[in-house]
DNA sequence: TAGATTGTTAATCGATTAACAATC
DNA sequence: TAGATTGTTAATCGATTAACAATC
């Protein structure tokens, strides 16, 4: 792949992107994964929309605020189309990761395969309980006091942070995260958490899933 | 509050509601909860709005498609909505929920305090290893082979499913958990899943959600 | 060439916001 | 009453889809 074939920057000509958009793309991704594994060269919009729900024009159009990936009356190169999105999302290198919370949920992120193959290491895990960091390495992953954060995180030049605390801890750990420079907060916690400016945020609220599918069984087919 | 607060039924009269919608419908009550515990009665859609990033024009749309209310001169009262909230989303009774797939996330969800907080209680899990099932009951929990699916769901009249095994597995789970009767269905599998008509999904990746904030830390301000 | 499929424009559709009369 | 705030309408804004010339 040339850079030729990539846009400028998104953004700067065409205005910011749809956060759909960007969500839609991690999909096309996984699925373009998928179907490489199942020997498939090449794929076109109106195919990978089919395989996911979407039309062949919103395919196309996602793609092309990033630039010219496909071919006319081919489609997309399978491969290429993979390298091509990995490079938009940032993923086409692996970012190291730190972890803040040792409980369930933090212990099966840690065994969580998934993240290796998409380009996530957990490099460093955090509990504020000197008995749980005391009990040692998980999986050869280091456990650390809370306390040590700036040490370990800036050795290790980490942007990332996950937060699988308890909800009432959680601020106070995202505070903890960006005053060490972390750039982007994936938090597992119920409860809102207020970030600086230039500090990016997604939350997954475990319960609050499980409730939008809640709702959409009990009002069948009343959402758009 | 009486029934006359409600309109019949949400899509009825104003046609379906934005799944958007019913996403903040969670946030919304989540917020709502945590102010009354900080001994908040009553709350402005701009203050709601403003804790968390919305316009007050927006919060209170939001609340019209399914009723009124709110006292002008006044705002919500926050113990009202929260009833109303979680009946509109079905969330005013408690769910027994079959979680399917007994590895680290598997576990990590049976120990997870956040979805009895709303109305959701894992009831049986399963799995296909029967040295996983012969380990015995987690924190409680009975375990169960994934060929007793079928007694098991019906006995305890499950209509919500968790699936939280390989990819490759997924497809094949969801399957059966459509065909005990299982409605609704919360993946945590990296794969697309192929359901039924008349069954609703919800799909969490971890992967994706770390990759969703690495494309905003990346292209930082470049999304809308 | 004929058939397939892209990238892009214009049209449509839907969701958000602003404004305000009604209400407490 | 004056001040605050709702529910709702109309205006704005943004995202999706349809259509098609260009391309292979």
């Amino acid at each position: 792949m040339s850079d030729a074939e990539f846009k400028p920057t998104p953004g700067e000509t065409d205005g910011p992107v749809p956060k759909a958009v960007v969500s839609r793309l991690s999909l096309y991704l996984r699925q373009l994964q998928q179907g490489l594994l199942g020997g498939q060269t090449t794929i076109s919009s109106k195919e990978l929309g089919r395989l996911l729900g979407f039309t062949d024009a919103q395919v196309r159009k996602d793609l092309a605020y990033f630039g010219h990936f496909g071919y006319p009356g081919i489609g997309y190169k399978c491969e290429e189309l993979i390298s091509a999105v990995k490079r938009i999302l940032g993923t086409d290198q692996t970012w190291p990761v730190a972890l803040v919370g040792l409980g369930n949920l933090g212990r099966a992120l840690i065994g969580y395969k998934g993240f290796a193959q998409r380009g996530f290491t957990i490099v460093a895990a955090f509990d504020n309980d000197p008995g749980v960091v005391a009990a040692g390495p998980i999986d050869g992953l280091p456990l650390y006091h809370l306390d040590n954060l700036p040490e370990v995180a800036r050795q290790n030049r980490i942007r990332l942070g996950m937060i699988a605390v308890p909800g009432p801890a959680a601020q106070s750990v995202a505070d903890r995260l960006v005053a060490v420079g972390v750039e982007g907060i994936l938090n597992f916690a119920p409860v809102t958490i207020k970030l600086p400016e230039g500090v990016s945020q997604v939350g997954v609220d475990l319960a609050i899933e499980l409730e939008q599918l809640t709702f959409s069984v009990v009002n069948r087919g009343a959402t758009t």
